[in-house]
DNA sequence: TGTACATCAGTGAACGCGCGTTCACTGATGTAC
DNA sequence: TGTACATCAGTGAACGCGCGTTCACTGATGTAC
């Protein structure tokens, strides 16, 4: 049953991407090995013929959602700057998407009580976000840190109070005073 | 072995305070009853004598928590008013607390994909803190929402970014900013 | 190009292990008289 | 107030169950000649 070159990359991206899209639903801890496979076609026994441990391949899958993250924030900076980040990040469309698309909002503080290796991949693609955020906007780098972390726990907070007044109030907030700040 | 029912409240308290530490350190799914009964001094097998499962417990030690984060705020705001709350909560002492102290930083990502039933417990000691900060400062509704928002992001990302020059940023300059917007 | 062998992706059973929950039991506390 | 019985907080063993990881095996792919 041994599959050529080509079938086995996409069976290990096929792997990261079913992972990926489990941990923003179920978070870092509520994931099994077996789930994954089966959400990629294949049995669990064959996990460990293209990642190390389970540890491993969350980091990837993690690296994997960054990366994904920084692709659509920089196709949103071109489509309309600044402002068309905080709008869509800040949409009810964004709050009940499923899986969560962010993988800041969706395992913030699962990954702040993650191993340090998982928590240093994280932090290279929050750099790197940072750095996309300040070379598009004629924000000061302390006003997109600030943004930054005021999206993310806007959506956090905005989806522990889903289904109440409040959740609304967590996008809309926000949302007027960074489009405020904009101009 | 029967206890009288002073001591019946009090071991029901000790178990809620053991929980509520552990949760904060481990998430809302890295959590073992026998761990949480042995830190409270118990056997497992006693737990059933105070609740009815696992989730209950969750659901009243993240009850408790929000209780004690509102009256940490009060204390916060009699001493030095909304500005005094930025300053502690954006504090690097507060990022390196273990346990965690606020249940929304500690377990944000975690409580946004819990059952119905915990995050309304959870939204209402959110609603209650915004109530206190919209009496006691002089800022508007939409200001108090979205420092709210501001700072639980802050604290998650400078949790995540712990170890690199972006963790102090993360606390700094929304520092900055809500200070600022104080004044 | 063709052949013979080595490699290895994927399968499914099996392994320990930890966990939530149940239960029989103990003996101190609570209650009824 | 004292006594006899019922209650029940806490113990520790036991139960299923799911999970991460390992392993022998299969057969198609890769490689060396």
């Amino acid at each position: 049953m041994r599959k050529s070159r080509l079938e086995t990359a996409r069976t290990r991206g096929a792997i990261l991407d079913a992972a990926s899209a489990q941990l923003r639903e179920s978070g870092l801890e509520n994931i099994s090995i077996a789930d994954i496979m089966a959400a990629a076609g294949l049995t669990h026994g064959g996990f460990y013929r293209h990642f190390n441990s389970k540890e491993a391949l969350l980091k990837e899958a993690l690296a994997r959602a960054s990366r994904q993250s920084l692709e659509r924030v920089q196709i949103q900076l071109a489509q309309g700057g600044f402002s068309e980040v905080v709008e869509q990040y800040l949409s009810i469309e964004h709050r009940d998407t499923e899986p969560p698309r962010c993988p800041y909002a969706a395992l913030g503080s699962d990954i702040a009580r993650a191993p340090m290796a998982i928590r240093m991949t994280v932090s290279e693609g929050l750099a790197s976000l940072l750095e996309l955020l300040g070379q598009n906007s004629r924000h000061s780098h302390t006003e997109s840190v600030t943004a930054l972390a005021t999206m993310v726990g806007a959506v956090i907070l905005s989806r522990i109070t889903a289904g109440t007044p409040l959740s609304d109030e967590f996008l809309a907030c926000p949302r007027h005073l960074l489009q405020q700040q904009a101009h």
